[in-house]
DNA sequence: CAGTGCATGTAACAAGTTACATGATTCC
DNA sequence: GGAATCATGTAACTTGTTACATGCACTG
């Protein structure tokens, strides 16, 4: 994969809010980044150890004798600046590879029917979502400033403008093979 | 990347169309896949390979006085069945990275006139992909039988509409974070 | 006392891009 | 004659996932 990883800088951008675990970093990009981006352990912890040698973070090992092992990373200055920076930097755009288009493309070698199948499937998933967006959107709106959480808002509002728009091409797209299904 | 490659079907479905080169599939992807799919010959060339020992494909090496060395894939029985056995399977979803909406998450550690230059610049990559597809549209719907283009029609549809949606997020993001701005 | 959640980490592997290497032909 | 296009391919490298390994704390 050759083009450089951005896995770093959604974790640098995670301690900029507050110094965090690991553990942390993921369970918050779990709950507020997953429609548009996601981390695993193998990425996160790696990436922090690397911080520390880079002086992007600091590290503290929390350890007193009630509490469980804990290492918590802090941004330096170091840091923040490498965050500016990449903000400011131009962003590629990235083509993702959508596996049921490509099977949608490929429709003519297979019944209608099975492309119907893996549609109302993906309709299901979709219309899950809205509800798990709808709900954050909620909680957002309800717990926090309306400044406090602008840029939470804005990008949640492209996950839920994402799904509403593929549940209605998948339903358009349906229809148009149901009809065709009816002629044939 | 551990999760299985499609590659192989997206190339082993061209072949299922017609006998083809590495270098017309790559053309052919370029020409119609390309707002939700891509290879490179790194993928390609081995992929194709592999075809002929796995008996998914047939190699016929065309090289003539006149012409250039070409190798000529044609899919087999075998490849057909894999083709289709694909087909009906459960499609995984899968969530890409937007490295733009991660910049407009941590949109509080820059200036909304950096995230607004960055939408501005994708807002016009989306404006001229519209085109692109337009114009693929209007070719496709004269030269084709509808039946012909009709899963071609479908995928290109969803690549249209997404367009339009995210040139409608980003205008309607750039006017909020614009509204903001002037607050301050 | 079992299950879930908190918490850290690594190794093996698969996938995919880029850059390189080569060279003929066709068009302007 | 030079640029673009046709045409094939590989090697090095980065990225990222999964599966594994470990173990404490809290809750029912």
């Amino acid at each position: 994969m050759a083009t450089e990883s951005k896995s770093k800088y959604a974790i640098l951008g995670f301690l900029a809010m507050k110094p965090m675990t690991g553990y942390e970093i993921k369970n918050y990009i779990e709950n507020s980044l997953k429609y548009f981006w996601h981390e695993s352990y193998g990425q996160i912890y790696p990436t922090l150890k690397k911080f520390v040698e880079n002086n992007w973070a600091n590290v503290v090992i929390d350890c007193d004798a009630t509490t469980r092992m804990k290492k918590v990373y802090s941004i330096t200055r170091t840091g923040i600046k490498e965050l500016e920076s990449w903000l400011k930097q131009e962003t590629a755009s990235f083509v993702p590879r959508i596996e049921l288009l490509l099977k949608v493309y490929f429709g003519k070698f297979c019944d209608n029917s099975v492309l119907i199948e893996h549609l109302e499937r993906e309709r299901e998933k979709e219309l899950e979502l809205l509800k798990v967006y709808n709900h954050i959107k909620s909680t957002l709106e309800k717990k926090c400033h309306c400044d406090e959480a602008k840029y939470s808002l804005i990008t949640l509002d492209y996950g839920l403008g994402l799904a509403r728009f593929n549940i209605n091409w998948i339903e358009k797209t349906i229809n148009k093979l149901k009809e065709n299904h009816e002629k044939n």
